[in-house]
RNA sequence: GCCCAAGUGGCGGAACGGUAGACGCAGGGGAUUCAAAAUCCCCCGCCGCAAGGCGUGAGGGUUCGAUUCCCUCCUUGGGCACCA
């Protein structure tokens, strides 16, 4: 008998289905279609562990539809630009270009071997002009559109690189490179006017009915909708031109508690002030001294400036309230004003005890906890119950005087509108998206500027406009910090396409969330001369099944979800790809241990697995040197707990790697890898590979055990299935096991076993496609396992026709019956309070209650 | 700081509100073997001789019954708009 040999086996079969174009994705109109995505990965360089995973759970699906009769669409691609290519050429020279394609090469390298039924005929990477030239197509069509603009945002300055730097460039508020001091500073840039679709966005999640609840609710949130009142307070003896300044405020009614008014450091009365006043300038130029995030600004501590202008109290003109400058104000939110009312808000209450502003309450709690509760305005924590809670008004000025904060809200919206002091409005949180950036590994915004004409649309003949890969001959210098494209004059200077003057392209490429944002409608015909082709759009979309890593949660899938409105709004995909994605599954990491020793001033040494035994219940270098174990941490470079898939792909095979990558973790869950884990995985393979040897030469007679076999396969049969379309692979493969363990006890006759053994290649296929083709072989199965017919269970082999039933007495379990599955609940009664534990418990007295869940469980309260 | 998750034996984990610990790893015992590797079989939450008791991050609550639902807290992870 042969030994199971993956690298034979994996070689043999791969080369199998590429001879029978087993994955090429063909649009037929006799069976249904399924298009599978995962999220396509970041060249950077190798395969992790991790991607495997992501990979093999969409293999899994991809497989199992093929099986079950779909046209399968399952690409691969490469999300190609961003930072890090140019961050390499910065660091070790070469051109980012280069060192992209290179990667890619190597990735597709390490990928193939891992046997993934993908159609590779379809695979492009963002960065291929073919590509990106289209995005630049559908960039002008979103211009003609009017679904793009110009306006001014700020962005991390450093001064002394006198570059553009990414939030995570920024380190404790100073350039990673250059140590400076990061400042805000403002320029025009391109925005797409994704918040024109806030309401639909938010609407329409409800309608995923596939999608976790959990980004569902990240997105509601992040769009955020908000009932509230616009109004404006008139100021006293402020500058010209400021005599009004508009407020959004969400809680209307604490208008009676506010003590002060707040504006952003660049709302524009603080930036006419700050021309005016040195101490405001100053104070302004600290505010601005931060990065741009919203992190930073949450986390900073709250800072104000009295500008010592007031403002009169909308219901009250003598009272006058206040102007601070606040550095926790985002202009981008709201009017970039607001009002304080610190008994009600704990923003509000840490900035008015700070600078000493009065505290008043406007409500209290509706029934009498004075014991306990202490108001705000007599020292007590700012109180803010939940909107939904009734509350007891002390100093409201609509509605009943108990009442919930929504009534409350509405009340004083309604009232305010009748006064003539402001209107009830809907905001969203969600801001336009910001594309340019000021960078060259990207795609090129097709735009001219010309002195005459403004800013002009390329024409769309003249597309792509491709990124220069060096100047006349001369290489690109990456060393010097900022835009290469800014300082290329052959590529930059350029005719006007409308009036033909001399004028300047633009040299902000697009944000790399552009390339990702329509890549899967581009899978659909990715050699099109148009960015996509509507007939294969309408064919292929939606993307039935989209997996990829929580991360993504928020910024990448609303960004794609409003893409695909715009696309459908341009002619490129159809009305009903509006929402591209019918079905997410957000998949954990693979962590592993790291290995730490203490080095000199007790710096953590790490140390690779490979260079590690364990033994003894404890971890040991070479050298007999204990090391320090720590569980389940990121995979990172720099802890040198990085697992290689193609060290284990080398070892063990490419099978055992997806097996383990499934087998011991619920896939929307963290899963550690460990040598063990991988050492078992593989034993089992092999396992079944012998098993299977045995049961192909059997000629054993058939028996009475044939029955229970059948049995237990059809049972496998049903769960595997389940498992597998409901994204329990951790589960199914449970069940291999279990079922494994069946047929390698059963005594049951060959033909019976051979059948078993058939369907347990079958159902391991997803996951071990090469070891099911080799044991279909054997087992003399038709063609290929890949394109067999999935099985189907026998509904008439499930049925089971008696039930065990756990009793418990007082909510503990003290034995169980056995019971026919249809026995009446009078008798099962019966037999419960006959049972030895039961008679023993109850001590003669009569049961307090008694309960019966049919076919699951009898609980008798003594 | 804000939003969203997750916490169960020595370990990874299982469990429509209904027998907590399926399946796997590690560990223990045995079989086979001249011996070992490989393989096969059995045991395996904690305390206890046992009867029994205790156990799902902590503390409360709802329920006949809570890992599961609700509240508060702790820890870890993801996101916070220029990382991808």
């Amino acid at each position: 008998m042969s030994r199971y040999d993956p690298a034979t086996i994996e070689k043999k079969w791969q080369d199998a289905w590429d001879e029978a174009q087993t994955f090429r994705a063909t649009r037929t109109e006799d069976r249904p279609k399924y298009y599978v995505l995962e999220m396509f990965p970041y060249p950077s360089g190798r395969i992790h562990i991790g991607h495997v995973r992501n990979y093999t759970m969409g293999d899994v699906i991809a497989r199992h539809k093929l099986a079950t009769g779909h046209n399968v669409l399952h690409p691969m691609g490469f999300d190609a630009f961003g930072m890090p290519a140019e961050n390499a050429a910065m660091a070790s020279g070469g051109h980012p270009k280069d060192w992209t394609y290179g990667n890619i090469d190597t990735m597709v390298d390490q990928m193939k071997p891992l046997g993934f039924g993908l159609d590779w005929s379809r695979m492009f990477a963002t960065c291929d002009a073919e590509y990106y030239g289209q995005q630049q197509a559908l960039f002008l069509d979103f211009l003609e559109k009017g679904l793009v603009y110009r306006k001014n945002a700020v962005v991390n300055w450093d001064p002394v690189d006198m570059t553009v730097l990414a939030n995570e460039q920024v380190e404790n508020g100073r350039g990673w490179r250059s140590g400076a001091l990061v400042e805000r500073r403002e320029l025009t840039q391109w925005f797409f006017r994704i918040s024109d679709f806030s309401g639909e966005l938010l609407d329409a999640l409800d309608g995923l009915d596939d999608w976790p609840a959990k980004v569902k609710l990240m997105q509601a949130n992040w769009i955020g909708r908000s009932r509230g009142l616009q109004f404006a307070f008139s100021t006293v003896e402020a500058p010209e031109g400021f005599d009004r300044i508009e407020v959004y405020t969400t809680r209307p009614d604490t208008l009676m508690g506010a003590s002060f008014v707040g504006i952003s450091p660049d709302h524009p009365l603080a930036k006419h002030l700050e021309r005016e006043n040195s101490e405001v300038a100053d104070f302004v130029a600290e505010c601005r001294r931060m990065g741009t995030s919203e992190e930073e600004l949450e986390k900073a501590e709250k800072r104000g400036f009295d500008t010592g202008l007031t403002v009169r109290h909308p219901f009250d003109t003598s009272w006058e309230l206040p102007v601070y400058i606040a550095n926790f104000i985002l202009m981008d939110y709201g009017t970039g004003a607001i009002f304080g009312c610190p008994a009600h808000d704990e923003r509000d209450i840490e900035f008015a005890r700070k600078y000493d502003l009065p505290v008043r309450s406007v409500f209290g709690p509706a029934t009498g906890e004075e014991g306990t509760f202490i108001a705000p305005d007599e020292g007590g924590p700012a109180y803010v119950p939940p909107k939904a809670e009734t509350v007891r008004y002390v100093r409201g000025f609509a509605g009943e005087e108990a009442q919930t904060g929504d009534e409350a809200v509405d009340a004083a919206i309604a009232f305010c509108e009748e006064q003539g002091v402001g209107q009830g409005v809907t905001k969203y949180r969600l801001r336009d998206w910001g594309l340019s950036r000021q960078r060259y590994w990207g795609c090129p915004i097709p735009v001219v500027h010309c002195e005459t004409c403004g800013v002009v649309p390329e024409k769309k003949e003249n597309l792509p406009i491709e990124l220069p890969y060096d100047e006349d001959g001369t290489p690109i210098d990456f060393s010097v910090p900022g835009n290469p494209l800014d300082r290329h004059p052959s590529w930059r200077d350029c005719a006007c396409p409308k009036c033909g003057a001399p004028a300047r392209r633009e040299t902000d490429t697009m944000d790399t969330f552009v390339d990702s944002s329509w890549y899967f409608a581009r899978f659909t015909a990715p050699r099109a001369t148009t960015p996509t082709d509507m007939a294969e759009a309408d064919y292929w979309m939606n993307v039935d099944q989209y997996i990829g890593g929580i991360e993504h949660a928020i910024l990448h899938l609303l960004y794609a979800r409003f893409f695909a409105r715009a696309m459908h709004l341009t002619g490129h995909l159809p009305e009903k790809s509006k929402e591209p994605f019918n079905a997410l599954f957000t998949q954990g990491m693979v962590t592993h241990a790291i290995f730490q020793t203490k080095g000199a001033n007790d710096r953590p040494v790490y140390h690779y697995p490979e260079d590690v035994e364990l033994r003894d219940g404890g971890a040991f270098l070479e050298d007999g040197t204990e090391v320090e174990v720590i569980p389940s941490a990121k995979m990172s470079k720099s802890k040198n707990n990085v697992v290689d898939p193609v060290r284990i792909i080398s070892e063990y095979g490419a099978d055992t790697a997806r097996w383990f990558v499934l087998s011991d973790s619920p896939p929307e869950r963290d899963v550690e890898w460990t040598a063990a884990g991988a050492e078992a995985a593989h034993k089992h393979l092999a396992r079944v590979y012998r098993l299977v040897s045995e049961i192909a030469e059997s000629d054993a007679p058939a028996t009475q055990e044939d029955e229970p076999l059948k049995r237990e396969m059809h049972k496998a049969i049903r769960d595997v299935s389940l498992g597998v379309e409901s994204f329990g692979f951790n589960a199914a493969i449970a069940r291999l096991y279990a079922f494994t363990n069946a047929l390698g006890k059963s005594r049951a006759g060959a033909e019976v076993r051979r059948e078993a053994a058939r369907v347990l290649a079958q159902l391991m296929a997803p996951m071990t496609p090469h070891l099911s083709e080799e044991l279909w072989q054997m087992l003399g199965g038709a063609g290929l396992v890949a394109e067999a017919a999935w099985p189907v269970a026998d509904e008439s082999m499930l049925v089971e026709d008696t039930v065990t039933l756990p009793i418990q007495v007082n909510g503990k379990r003290r034995g169980e019956i056995t019971v026919a599955k249809d026995m009446p609940k009078e008798e099962v009664e019966k037999l419960a309070l006959e049972h030895e534990a039961v008679v023993r418990t109850l001590d003669g007295a009569a049961p307090k209650k008694l309960i019966v869940v049919p076919g699951r469980i009898v609980n008798v309260v003594a």
